[in-house]
DNA sequence: GCAGTGATCATA
DNA sequence: ATGATCACTGCC
């Protein structure tokens, strides 16, 4: 099993989230989440994401304004932001542009989960997460483990469940990326080398 | 197609 | 205090 990577993992600092939403969706494409858990950690490539860019964005949690959830998200980039929804699930986004700005990446996907709340479900991400930086110390990062995500792999919808957001629920601000020989796909198919 | 589930926010 | 809404999921 070659595990031999042409750069070595590094954690993403947080310039890589000052910059504009679709821009950090896009690139947070092919990263690795990664928790600590007992005594390995567990590092899920990230397969989908959707950018949400700012207060004038109808699809945004930005668009009332400063309130106390939504508080972080205005807040400075690189920072979790994690919310809860429908009764049920954990939403988990990275703040990202400018502080003072509400725009942020939801994280969709990433390993073999598939949905958002699906997710942090299995990962047990709460509200303990919520405001905390996107950092080692914190106990969740994303790395990038020098893997380069072509751009014929990457395909664009709108955004999910934003039906209410007038014109801009057709934007195409949702991120996806079919995996070649990772993830799901070889594993659905279990072909032998 | 639609029910479940409860925090959040506006309104009062 | 009340009521509508909701960046979802699972089952019909």
């Amino acid at each position: 099993m070659t595990q031999l990577a042409a750069t070595s993992p590094s954690i993403l600092p947080p310039a890589f989230f000052a910059r504009h939403a679709l821009v950090v969706a896009r690139q947070l494409l092919g990263k690795y989440l990664v928790i600590p858990r007992e005594d390995e950690q567990l590092a899920l490539r990230i397969q989908e994401t959707e950018a949400y860019i700012g207060a004038h964005d109808l699809a945004c949690h930005g668009r009332f304004g400063v309130t106390p959830r939504t508080a972080v998200l205005f807040g400075p980039p690189g920072h979790w932001y994690v919310y809860f929804t429908y009764g049920m699930y954990w939403m988990l986004n990275t703040v990202t542009g400018r502080d003072g700005t509400a725009s942020g990446v939801l994280i969709r996907g990433a390993g073999p989960h598939s949905g958002p709340g699906r997710l942090t479900r299995a990962l047990a991400i709460d509200s303990r997460f919520n405001g905390q930086p996107i950092a080692a110390t914190t106990g969740m990062w994303i790395e990038d483990r020098g893997e380069p995500v072509r751009r014929s792999r990457i395909r664009r919808t709108p955004r999910i469940g934003v039906d209410y957001a007038g014109h801009w629920k057709e934007k195409p601000y949702r991120f996806l990326l079919d995996d070649d020989c990772l993830g799901r796909r070889a594993a659905m198919h279990s072909r032998v080398k």
